[in-house]
DNA sequence: TAGTGGTCTAGACCACATT
DNA sequence: ATGTGGTCTAGACCACTAC
């Protein structure tokens, strides 16, 4: 018996046809999502998830390339096909953008400063679409190059999606592979908008740099392989010193 | 016969091997420097290329989809496969990331300020990698959102790989179209260094605000296909009601 | 109707890592 | 020696576009 998991033909209502490997692609996300198997773990090889879905080992091949595209999956060849983990030099860079001038990037340490479980304001709320009852907690943090302040960051993740969170007594630096481990939220898009503005007198002492001087304030989104928008931030980073670094290709 | 045009061999030396859909990406790379096919004309379809190449017509397809998803290429089904042209709402949006804060992305105009050839700071030349006899052109725009001005250009441009540009009397909005059509030059990759700055009284003059406001300032570097680095660019923005747009993931 | 790229399959062989 | 992903090929069939 070839029993297909899915289907190649187009849905009497005209809707969209999506082609086998775009639906392998979605189901294995969905299975990572459901946590069949976890971060660092190992999938099956190509002929095997071939047989499970009823398609043909390259078309196992084409959707878990693209995931691997997407950083979804990590492959390596001789040893097996691995669901991707917040953790690595990679993975770490790879949503940490702000760099010291004429320097090589280099990761900060981080100190928190704040801590707690609140209703959000007008603004956070309307960025993370909750409703009026639905609480946040605000996470405040300072950051260090090279033992310097650079950047403070002030982060609101929903409760709904972070239970308990606020209750916990310890948080590691590396926040998005906590999210991983802790909530089964997988950090996979962002988008950040950035401007331009002037010190106020407690950025600058935190800072330790003059009320005026100019900051780059940078907002960010972050949605979940999900889809789910788990994180706003709100950034304010030194300029004297630092820089905001983005390849467009 | 069956002449292969690349090797499939380890080189004796111990040097990088390359797969074949390598080699042929790099290969029809080349071509398009080379001008046998110019931005918006169509490649022969996959089986001449096969044949041309010695491959088989699987791995032409790999490679040119490849060169589709770093934009050197465009596929449309069931008419060909084309050389990108920098024309298109997609590819004037590709690398002007300003927006106007609470609206849709919009394409700004230009006006141009000063033009002239000039010897380059020392700065612009390291950043260019020019030696000191090596002269620029130097561009300074104006850009507007919606008759607003919000961002000045200070554009500078290697004269040995845009011969004569200095003479010419026109120049239109849209330079990255311009530099693919008569230099044969095409944007390939930028690199963006976002920092905040105060308004001096020129820029304030320009831009409508006041002295001391802040600004976004972003370099530009730019290179070709070819990998040249052809275009340096400092820009301050107004950030009152703009800002910088960027996606991570 | 003809020609193009898009999808899917099947199978051979290679390179790499582990045991 | 075994098992994994990586490369390459060959061929069938489909979907879209243009004439």
């Amino acid at each position: 018996m070839k029993g297909s998991k899915f289907d190649n033909k187009m849905s009497p209502g005209g809707l969209a046809f999506q082609p086998l490997y775009k639906q392998v692609e979605e189901h294995v996300t969905q299975l990572i999502v459901e946590q069949r198997w976890k971060p660092g773990e190992m999938l099956p090889n190509e002929f095997q998830l071939a047989e499970e879905f009823g398609v043909s080992q390259g078309t196992v091949r084409k959707a878990l390339n693209t995931l691997t595209q997407s950083k979804v999956l990590t492959r390596r060849q001789g040893v097996g096909t691995f669901v991707s983990e917040h953790t690595g030099h990679q993975a770490l860079y790879r949503f940490f953008p702000v760099v010291e001038d004429n320097q090589a990037p280099q990761l900060p340490e981080a100190e928190i400063v704040s801590f707690q479980l609140q209703s959000p304001s007008v603004d956070v709320a309307k960025q993370l679409d909750l409703s009026a009852n639905e609480q946040v907690v605000h996470l405040s943090r300072k950051r260090l190059i090279n033992d310097i302040a650079c950047l403070l960051e002030d982060i609101y993740l929903p409760e709904k999606y972070f239970p308990g969170l606020h209750e916990m007594a310890e948080l590691p630096h590396t926040l998005y592979h906590f999210y991983q481990l802790n909530f089964n939220l997988t950090v996979h898009k962002t988008t950040d908008r950035i401007k331009a503005i002037l010190a106020d007198e407690k950025d600058a002492e935190i800072l330790g740099i003059n009320k005026g001087d100019p900051l780059l304030m940078f907002t960010r989104l972050t949605r979940s392989l999900e889809g789910k928008l788990i994180e706003f931030r709100v950034n304010r980073c030194r300029s004297d010193n630092y820089h905001y670094l983005v390849d467009l290709d």
